[in-house]
RNA sequence: GGUUCCAUAGCUCAACUGGAUAGAGCAACUGCCUUCUAAGCAGUAGGUUCCAGGUUCGAGUCCUGGUGGAAUCACCA
């Protein structure tokens, strides 16, 4: 809990006591930001209480201030303004705080809440490289995954992958017929690449056919199944799912490739996952489920033999669940995972990071966990994230706009290299601390590109435009902490420490106020972050952050100063704000390097 | 067509969940490097929050109806 709210709104409920013999309680209300133009810097809203003040706006504002600054020592003075009531904190309780920080080696992290959640992210296809929208749902999936464990939470960063199917039998089929025994080490491409060029060769020549079929006169749908290709890959899946020897051993072989792709990938992502579970382990589940249902009425039988679940009263459709053949479709397979994965963690809370375009399909699918009496089902959350756009319109990897995950971390390490050489920076480095740099600085911006805005909404993504490294941006708050860095080795080298005596401290400068205002509201943003699944708000607090500091460093000189303390004191806070941004970085999955 | 989501500065995004005169960055313009890193700081300019109603002390935020856009409505995943 933030440090300052939680005592001033003890003191707020205390003065409501006395005052109106009104029991308020401190989860009830919360306190604002004091605007900038106005005195103060927490302001309370007194209008939903006049009530029970039974006063008019001003005069509750006034006698809640007079009674706080009275009675309450944090509180050094107030004003109000309409019914807002400004309040302006002492400045002894500033830098007790920033003492306190200072001292705390884990500020913001919390307790453990004994809570577990499982995280499941990425999940992509092995029949094509990964691109930029996966890498939207990789960083957040990671980011929030570290913001649950940061609130407190066991957490389990899973992902599924989908290795089989219709489309992995189409890249095969194409390789087989048309690959001539290429692999990754004959042809130096990355085993993911290849595989998607035999995936697009699947579909151009797919395409060949229905033309074909088309002008000997079939009509198009009709030519899209009779298609010979078609008609072969799902031969081709047939045989895979009766365990056809050949089958599986090209499968196992391509799949093969596939990962070691998408392991460089990940790698380069900085990326991991605690668990890993693949559809061709679990596209059977659910069936025996899909039984339990039928026999306690949740599901029903039509006359084809496919069973259904009937949502109309439930706002949704009826949907399919098992087809007549007795095989699984997606929701099968879903419902049966959904189960494993309670079995294999007992999780409180499950979320899923997919796409919006699915927001149907989870709807259903939860609905259908809840029918089925799964105690778990209310602790089951889609974090329904939107699309990334181009500037010309939504990728289509057929058409070949998608923007390749590798190719746009490599360029962005060469933007870094770029930036950094123009600026003269890579002076004193060797070879390896600046190719590492490089990558911290390509990928924070990337990373932060991506994370800084809200996930439930569709984003734009401007290649061309490349990835600016100043303003609201990952290398700015990256650039902040390399600073402090710096001052901090000085300090090192200078033998000063941040042991200051807080009653030497003497007048606060209003830039420090603020720095120590900010490091306050950091718990209470990992708690929100958590709340919303969004790792935006962290983001942004860091970006507001850094931007507190910067102001502050360009006003007030860390040691052009007598009084020792005073030295020690902004040493302090600029080791805090440097220890608060590697942590709240750390949470959106970036690093930050020590200089730039 | 049904359902769901979205619309805020020229552009990309915020707005603490109903609070004060809607804020940042980019782009444009003006200043600041012999003192701790100028990837920085300070400033100027930029708005009928898509439109019309409603709810109340107060609406970008909630409700209704439009307009425009997106997703989804498969025995695909």
């Amino acid at each position: 809990m933030n440090l300052i709210d939680k005592q001033l709104k003890e003191e707020i409920v205390k003065a409501f006591k006395a005052l109106f013999d009104f029991e308020l309680n401190t989860a009830d209300f919360d306190l604002q930001p004091t605007r900038k133009e106005f005195e103060g810097t927490h302001t309370l809203v007194v209008f939903p209480y006049l009530r029970h003040t039974k006063k008019g706006p001003e005069q509750s504002g006034e006698a809640i201030g007079e009674y706080l600054v009275g009675n309450a020592a944090i509180v050094s003075a107030f004003n109000v303004v309409k019914g807002f009531l400004n309040l302006s904190i002492a400045e002894t309780a500033w830098i007790d705080i920033a003492k306190t920080i200072s001292m705390a080696d884990t500020f913001g992290n919390f307790e453990a809440t004994g809570e577990k959640v499982m995280v499941e992210f990425s999940s992509p296809n092995t029949n094509k490289p990964l691109h930029l929208g996966h890498l939207r749902n990789n960083f957040l999936g990671d980011s929030v995954a570290k913001i649950l464990a940061a609130r407190g939470h066991e957490v389990m960063k899973v992902n599924l992958v989908n290795d089989r199917g219709i489309h992995i039998c189409k890249s095969m089929l194409a390789y087989e017929k048309f690959g001539q025994g290429e692999t990754p080490e004959t042809t130096g491409i990355k085993g993911d690449k290849l595989i998607g060029n035999y995936y697009v060769r699947f579909d151009q020549e797919y395409k060949k056919e229905i033309e074909g079929l088309i002008h000997q006169g079939s009509d198009p749908e009709e030519a899209k199944k009779k298609a010979p290709l078609m008609l072969e890959a799902q031969e081709m899946l047939k045989k895979w799912e009766q365990g056809d020897e050949a089958t599986v051993a090209l499968w196992k072989k391509m799949n093969g490739w596939v990962f070691d792709g998408f392991d460089i990938s990940y790698q380069t992502m900085g990326i991991s996952f605690d668990k890993i579970y693949y559809e061709s382990d679990t596209y059977l589940l659910g069936k025996d489920i899909i039984q339990e249902g039928l026999e306690n009425g949740v599901f029903f039988k039509k006359e084809d033999n496919s069973v259904w679940v009937d949502l109309t009263a439930d706002k949704l459709d009826e949907k399919l669940v098992l087809r007549g053949d007795g095989t699984s479709v997606y929701m099968t397979q879903d419902i049966g995972t959904c189960d494993l994965k309670h079995k294999d963690f007992a999780f409180n809370k499950s979320v899923y990071v997919v796409g919006n375009e699915q927001d149907y399909h989870f709807k259903v699918l939860f609905t259908i966990m809840e029918k089925l009496g799964r105690g778990y089902a209310d602790g089951l959350f889609h974090l329904s994230y939107g699309m990334v756009d181009l500037p010309s319109g939504k990728m289509k990897s057929r058409e070949g706009t998608v923007v390749d995950a590798d190719d746009l971390m490599q360029e962005m390490f060469d933007t870094a290299q770029k930036q950094t050489e123009e600026l003269g920076k890579i002076e004193g480095l060797t070879e390896n601390e600046a190719e590492e740099l490089f990558r911290t600085l390509g990928l924070g911006a990337l990373k932060y590109f991506l994370l800084k805005v809200d996930p439930k909404k569709r984003m734009l993504f401007n290649p061309q435009e490349s990835i600016e490294f100043q303003g609201n941006t990952g290398p700015f708050i990256q650039y902040t902490h390399a600073r402090i860095s710096a001052i901090l080795r000085r300090a090192d080298s200078l033998e000063i420490d941040q042991d200051f005596d807080a009653t030497k401290v003497g007048s606060l400068h209003p830039r420090a106020l603020d720095l120590i205002h900010k490091l306050t509201e950091y718990p209470k943003v990992i708690d929100n972050a958590a709340k919303d699944y969004s790792p935006a708000l962290v983001a942004q607090y860091v970006y507001e952050l850094a931007k507190t500091y910067n102001g502050f460093y360009q006003e007030v000189p860390i040691f052009n100063e007598d009084e020792t303390d005073v030295v020690k004191f902004r040493i302090a806070i600029s080791a805090s704000v440097a220890k608060v941004i590697r942590s709240a970085m750390g949470l959106l999955g970036i690093g930050v390097p020590e200089r730039m």
